[in-house]
DNA sequence: TGCCAGGCCCTCTTTAGGGCCTT
């Protein structure tokens, strides 16, 4: 009892906002149960237009390997009962989440889950890193990775791996049994000076 | 037509600006 359940994920994309009409081009989920990964999630998604050629450079997807894949819709109804209920991760979730949210817009469903970011929780344990991007954090932490970078289930992983380090370093520097999600999600809201104050209180 | 993200966080702040993160 105590360890909760979450699904981290991370989506590739044809650009930065979906407000502007940017969509959804592959997506990486990774379900994690004390913690460890159980179970993966993976599929790239035709989005119905041509991908830019820095997209294509960024990810390494390109618009031959788009052409052939699902619609988007299909995947999303796919992602939709993976996620079920659980709780949320992603490395700049503010990003994550806005893609999430206007997909399943588009498939008549709103969102319930909880959302917590990495990246924010990760400014606070870990301040020292040269920065908080996901690739310099899992060098910083030595964590497991396979090289890949910039594709949704690599980078889902390695999230994931980067929440695990998290917790457990919390548990370790605090003494304490468990690390409950709302915890995080609290940490991500405290301020820099007060994440002792915080972590050693509850 | 052409424009175009958005939210957090720090500081030489709050009557603001700019860097960090995500693709």
């Amino acid at each position: 009892m105590g360890n909760f359940t979450a699904v981290i994920l991370d989506f590739e994309t044809t650009g930065l906002s979906p407000n502007y009409g940017d969509r959804t081009i592959e997506v990486g989920a990774v379900l994690v149960t004390n913690n460890r990964i159980t179970d993966r999630f993976q599929s790239l998604m035709n989005p119905g237009m041509k991908i830019s050629s820095f997209i294509e450079d960024y990810t390494g997807i390109t618009n031959r390997m788009l052409s052939d894949a699902p619609a988007i819709n299909e995947v999303m109804q796919k992602l939709k009962s993976f996620i079920a209920r659980h709780p949320l991760v992603a490395h700049n979730a503010s990003f994550d989440s806005r893609f999430l949210d206007a997909e399943f817009g588009r498939i008549n469903h709103r969102r319930v889950n909880e959302f917590a970011c990495s990246m924010l929780i990760s400014r606070r344990i870990y301040p020292d890193a040269p920065n908080h991007r996901l690739e310099t954090l899992v060098r910083y932490k030595s964590l497991k990775t396979d090289g890949i970078h910039h594709r949704a289930l690599a980078d889902a992983e390695m999230t994931a791996h980067l929440w695990i380090s998290m917790i457990n370093d919390i548990k370790s520097d605090y003494c304490r049994n468990e690390v409950p999600f709302g915890l995080m999600q609290q940490l991500a809201k405290t301020k820099r000076k007060k994440v002792q104050e915080l972590l050693l209180d509850t």
